[in-house]
DNA sequence: GCCGTTTTCGGCCCGACTGTTTTCAGTCG
């Protein structure tokens, strides 16, 4: 059983109780239970075993939880997990996804019209249906309606990048206007999550209306679904929710604080400012009813005590301690990336040329690359055999000449195939300067096979990396099944390094495993598997990614130099 | 459900906005 199956039982759970109508309190007990085990480096499973520790130790977990755990663990379920499910159909899970429908509304849906799926509820609300109970109206049955059609063409989550770039374009257009004095992006966004459910925009404005107006008149903007005097919410074209908050600018850093969480750290800092005789909202932190901080995040961060902390790390695992300490790392900017080692020509299925793709490395401050083609397995991307693989190289190296004050390395992104051995012999492995091992295809095989096969490629002496580990989609797959702990071990022990993937649908590994490499001092590189010279530019999604780890430049090889990092590699 | 030298009981973050209300519950972030 792994940390995140737990982790989604007790979602679950956490959800079925609001359902239930249960206390608050204790669904955010579940709620942090299940954040704890799913962000938990070490195996849970192992932990349950282990006669030397106890699950108490871990924070928000006391006896009742522990056990409960350990009925997962032992039998796969929770009794009263199925007990609660029979109460309320999986149907009803999925209407809390939809805006405007929380657990009070969509429980009463289900007990009064019996609605327990989607299907239902559409049909249910274009029959006019939900209108005749108490407490709904016609309005809450068109924002059903619109919600179940917004929810069919987008899903629930959109990519970082995505969101990103819509938040520019209207961050840009709101700059414009004279009353806008500051603007930022701010929730999960700001917080560089790898997939957001919505985009959070702050503004600092002497006058709320005109930001208010352009956001209405925005051609983005599809439908206003809330408009107020200081806060509004639209639907973008295509596109997730975009939600807009204007404050006064003496306000400007508090607003920011809060509504760029995440929740479960602004709980925490608002406890500090309690325990401190302090109220803290988003427009200020008072003493008595006297406001003494707000205008910028480093005030209301030193009124509870503390540094300011990177938004990137803002999600109560451990932060606010090291902030506390003084031990923030210094986080790894893009700045600090000089190599990029996972990249594609036209030798397999990239679309440009080796003399292309290195021009375009080195317009973007580039100081080296690995040119890093499929191998034969990946026949869709007509991969390279032994034969082609080295004329190709042969080809790299010549090309490389006509270049000055860039490094090309010559490597191969060599497949694991199914069976656990490698796509290309160790003799041609031998010879390429840099060897990326990864999993594409088979990736349904259970636990014990992919291990076996990770560590064929772990224990090479020809592989200098693992690629994008999990092999997961964000939103599409969930990748290969796999213990973080034991992969992460076998690769600490046999010196080899781990990608952070930098495309956006990828982002492999994702910010806790990263966290887990760095504490086994496992360097970590940053590539975009570029198949583009425009595929170059995902760089950042990855850094944002190592930044939510925790990782400072030294922890990401190839902030270093060309030398530096060649010295890293087994056979280098 | 968790937590704790102010506590083993009684707390647990806070405000905007909407819709359906007759003064506020529910949702959201």
């Amino acid at each position: 059983m792994l940390n995140t199956e737990i982790g989604s039982l007790f979602d679950e759970l956490a959800d079925l109780l609001e359902l239930q109508g249960a206390n608050s309190f204790r669904i955010r007990a579940y709620r942090n239970a299940a954040r704890t085990v799913a962000d938990l480096t070490e195996s849970v499973e192992d932990l349950v075993d282990d006669p030397d520790r106890s699950l108490t130790e871990l924070p928000g977990i006391g006896k009742d939880l522990a056990d409960k755990i350990k009925t997962i663990v032992h039998t796969g379920t929770l009794p009263q997990l199925l007990e609660l499910r029979t109460e309320f159909p999986t149907g009803v899970l999925d209407m809390l996804k939809l805006p405007g429908l929380g657990p009070k509304k969509a429980a009463l849906l289900f007990k009064q019209l019996g609605i327990s799926t989607l299907m239902m509820l559409q049909a249910a609300a274009e029959a006019g249906e939900i209108a005749k109970i108490k407490g709904f109206g016609k309005k809450t049955e068109q924002t059903i309606l619109e919600g179940l059609q917004h929810l069919a063409e987008v899903g629930s989550r959109v990519f970082l990048a995505e969101a990103k770039a819509l938040a520019d374009y209207v961050v840009r257009d709101l700059q414009q206007l004279p009353s806008v004095l500051q603007i930022e992006t701010a929730g999960s966004l700001r917080r560089r999550r790898e997939s957001v459910a919505d985009i959070d925009l702050l503004v600092a404005a002497c006058d709320s209306a005109p930001a208010m107006e352009l956001l209405s008149q925005h051609p983005l903007v599809s439908k206003i679904l809330v408009r107020g005097e200081t806060k509004q919410s639209v639907i973008l074209r295509h596109g997730p929710q975009l939600d807009l908050r204007v404050v006064p600018e003496e306000s400007y850093g508090a607003a920011l604080q809060y509504f760029t969480g995440s929740k479960e750290h602004n709980i925490v800092i608002r406890r500090r400012a309690i325990d401190r005789g302090l109220k803290l909202n988003e427009y200020g932190v008072y003493r008595d009813e006297q406001r003494i901080a707000g205008a910028t995040e480093e005030e209301v961060y030193a009124a509870v005590d503390l540094p300011w902390i990177p938004p990137e790390l803002r999600e109560n695992r451990g932060e606010i301690d090291l902030a506390e300490q003084g031990r923030l790392p210094k986080l790894v900017e893009l700045e600090d990336i000089r190599g990029d080692l996972h990249m594609h020509t036209t030798a397999t299925d990239g679309t440009a040329s080796i003399g292309e793709m290195i021009s375009a490395a080195q317009e973007r401050g580039l100081k080296y690359i690995a040119i890093t083609d499929h191998s034969k397995r990946v026949t869709m991307a007509n991969g390279l055999d032994a034969d082609r693989l080295r004329a190709h190289w042969r080809e790299i190296e010549k090309v490389a000449q006509e270049f000055r004050g860039i490094e090309v390395l010559r490597g191969i992104e060599c497949d694991i195939l199914e069976n656990a051995t490698l796509d290309l012999p160790d003799d041609v492995l031998a010879e390429a300067d840099f060897v990326i091992a990864v999993l594409h295809y088979g990736l349904k095989q259970p636990k014990e096979q992919i291990h076996r096969r990770l560590l064929t490629a772990i224990e090479s002496p020809y592989v200098s990396m693992i690629g994008h580990l999990t092999g997961r989609l964000i939103g599409r797959r969930q990748g290969a099944q796999l213990d973080r702990d034991f992969i992460l071990k076998a690769c600490a022990d046999h010196g080899v390094m781990l990608e952070i993937n930098a495309h956006p649908s990828r982002l492999d590994i994702d910010d806790v495993t990263a966290a887990a490499a760095r504490e086994r001092g496992i360097p970590i590189v940053i590539n975009t598997d570029a198949h583009s010279q425009g595929g170059l530019d995902v760089m950042q999604y990855g850094v944002f990614q190592a930044r939510r780890g925790g990782l400072e430049a030294k922890h990401v090889a190839n902030t270093r130099t060309c030398r530096e990092f060649r010295k890293l590699l087994r056979n280098g």
